[in-house]
This record gives C-alpha cells, sequence and structure tokens, in this order.
DNA sequence: ATTATCTATAGATCTATAGATAATGC
DNA sequence: ATTATCTATAGATCTATAGATAATGC
C-alpha cells in the first residue's frame, strides 16, 4: 500500500555458497515435488525430509511458505525456460518455431522433465480458483507461454507457410489445447500414444513439419 | 483380500428421511467445493461450516474422508449426467450428438454448474499423481466419457456425415482437447471468448452444427 | 561478524472416535 | 429400538518462531 517502489524485486539477498547451494537444492525438489503433491498439499515437513534437511533449516531460506511457493515456480520458470523455451527458440520464427514449441513441449513431457507433466498445467489447474499473489504469476508465465504461440503463428502466417484465416489467437488456442490434453492423458494414463494423438492433432492444424 | 464379493455394492444402509436429506445437502456441498478447494483440500471442518453442521455431525455419515470422497465423486457424477449428459443424449446418435455433447459440456461450464469447472477435470488434475481408489474412479469415469465422444464419432463416421479418416479415438481426442482447455482457460480467466474459442474450432473439427 | 542450520516448541488445523441426547418410525 | 446429531477430546500434522551452535568469509 505505502511501499515506494511496489514493482520493483528486492535487493538480492547477500548468501554463502553453500547457503546457496540448499536453497538451489530445495528448490529444485520443490518444483519437481509440487506437480505431485501440489503447491499447497507440498508441506515444508514432507519438502525437509526429501531435501535430507530439517524443517526449521529449510524455513531459514524462506520467510513464509508463501515466499517458498513464489520462488519455486520462479525456479519451475527457469527450468522450463531451459528444456522447452530456449531449445524452441533456436528455430526460425513462424511455423518452424511453432511446430518446435509444441514438439519441446511434448518432449519434456515425455522425457518426465517434471513428475506430474507440465508444471504449469498442475499448478495452474490447483491455483486457478485461489486469487492471490502465487495465482498471479502463474497465470502471468501462462500469458507469456501463449503470448509465444501466438507471435510464432502470427509469423508463419505472415511468411505464407500458414493460410491467414484463423487468426493467430484462434491457432493458438487450439494448438496449445492439443498440448493440454496431452498432459492431462499422458500424466493420468502414462501411455505414450496419447502423446502421438496431440502430433497427429497438430498435423492436421498446421501441415507437415517443414524441412 | 477376503471379501466374498468384492466387486459388488456394499448394502443400501437403512436411513432416515432427514439423514437422507442432510447428507445429499453434505454431498451437493462437497461435489461444488471440491472443484475449488480440491478433493483433499476440502477438508471436514470447512465442508461441516459450509453445510452448517458440527464436525462429528457431518462425520457420522461417512466411515472416512475417503468415504466422503467417493461419495462426492458420484454425486458429482449424478449432476454431471444430469447437466450434460443426458440432455445431449436425446439428441440423435451420430454428429448430431457429438455436436450436443461438446455444446452441452461448454454450457454447464458457462452457467458454472461446478464453481471451479469441469468437476472431472479439476479432481482428475488433482489425483492423475495419486494411485488409489479414489483416482480409479475418476478415471473409470473419464474413460467413459470418451467413450460416449468416440461413439457419436464413430456412428457419425458410419452415417457418412463425418469423413473416415481421422479415426474416431483421434476425433473423440481433438474434440475433448478443445473442450478441456475451454475448462482451463474459462476457469482461470473467466472470459466467455475462451469458450467462443473452443466452438470455433469444433467447428472447424466437426463442421457446422447439423440442421 | 554474518550466514546456515539445528533443537525445541507454540499454536492452529485436521481426521477420527467415544459417549450422550434428541428425533423418528416400526 | 434405531437413527441423527452434538459436545468433548485424542493424537497427528502443519506453519512458524525463538534461541543456540557451527561454519564461512571479509
Amino acid at each position: 500500500m505505502n511501499q515506494p517502489t511496489p514493482a520493483e524485486a528486492p535487493p538480492e539477498r547477500r548468501r554463502r555458497a553453500d547457503g546457496r547451494r540448499s536453497r538451489d537444492a530445495i528448490l529444485d525438489n520443490a518444483a519437481r515435488l509440487a506437480t505431485v503433491e501440489g503447491l499447497e498439499g507440498l508441506s515444508i515437513g514432507r519438502l525437509a525430509e526429501h531435501t535430507g534437511m530439517s524443517k526449521s533449516g529449510l524455513y531459514a531460506h524462506f520467510t513464509s511458505k508463501q515466499e517458498l511457493q513464489l520462488a519455486t515456480i520462479e525456479r519451475a520458470q527457469e527450468i522450463f525456460e531451459a528444456e522447452v523455451l530456449s531449445p524452441a527458440r533456436a528455430n526460425a520464427d513462424g511455423l518452424q518455431r511453432l511446430w518446435a514449441l509444441s514438439d519441446e513441449f511434448l518432449s519434456h513431457l515425455e522425457r518426465e522433465v517434471f513428475p506430474g507433466g507440465c508444471f504449469f498445467a498442475a499448478v495452474g489447474a490447483e491455483f486457478d480458483t485461489h486469487p492471490g499473489r502465487v495465482r498471479e504469476r502463474i497465470s502471468v508465465f501462462i500469458e507469456e507461454w501463449v503470448g509465444e504461440l501466438v507471435a510464432a503463428a502470427a509469423a508463419a502466417q505472415q511468411a505464407g507457410e500458414l493460410p491467414a484465416d484463423p487468426d493467430p489467437e484462434q491457432l493458438a488456442y487450439e494448438v496449445d489445447a492439443l498440448l493440454l490434453m496431452a498432459h492431462a492423458a499422458y500424466t493420468m494414463y502414462g501411455d505414450p500414444a496419447l502423446l502421438e494423438r496431440a502430433r497427429v492433432g497438430l498435423a492436421r492444424l498446421l501441415g507437415p513439419r517443414p524441412e
């Protein structure tokens, strides 16, 4: 309410090297565990046990459970960036990138980067009905992801690689629908054929992969 | 392990009229609350408060929290049956029914039959990584729902209303993907335009509604 | 001197049960 | 007589904090 610079990041806390390492270890565990237990269901005690620390030792790294949740989302974002977005962005903008975003997403499901499928689909489903800072960050990230799909679709249309008819937002929606379904079905049933069905659907939407 | 008829339903407990009424009230509340708080996050205390009962008064209707969860799923199934499946089945098998299943599903989202969107999408996302009886029942219901879509798609193809090319399972997958996306997007952002996008996608998959 | 981590513990909440009272229906 | 519901309470788990000890790095 009365903070001078509300949208600014907090100053980097000075940390010792060992502290930084164990904080990273905590958040790596937290990001993966959250896709299984949920971001709320993940308790400090269980996370501490998983990391091999005492509850209060873990607690010392975060001021509250919500701060832990926010830091976990940030870490998940970095993982998604490294495993999906970054390799996809190595492809030329347009149809090629749109296919790459889809393929890298499906690949990260298949490689089980997170044990509970797509982190943001999982925690998004958990927090969609829980307003607050956590939900806010999740929804912003989802908007960025959709924006990435829309931009690639628009570029593909401008390059004449795709018909102009369904506008880029609509095309991104339909692509994302197949990816979300792949997440949900594969996480529930574990059958890779359910990932393949998404690829078949994508080919009907986008045509065969370029090159 | 040693039960004589393991697949048989338990004998109907004798209940007084007022007991049946309050059990129904509990489960109506539980089914709606579970789409907001989750089937695990929904606590006995909060549910009791919501229903206007004491915790132990509520407890007396169920032998354990898991039994409450299973009864809640059963009640949600009845609601989904009444609000989506039953009206859709009033339509002729084939393309008409496939469209009706989709439209009734989207309508139940829009009418907010459950405050957290589709009950089975919500609790499915919660329990996909939690093996046990609860997950089992949810996944069986989802399979039945998909079966309904597949059957209607197959009938539509046999009647020549749809091309035979994407097999009925693939078609059902793509239809269901759009419906799942509608649930996720509308629950997160609340914008009816996100439901309309699913309808546009369906029209590209199935052609315009018959009649 | 500061940071990282621990033991101990407070206080809230959660599932579950025991035992009692009030209402219903053969 | 049985069913419905309540008060009271046990015991587990959860978030969070106080205060102490060990390790690190200017």
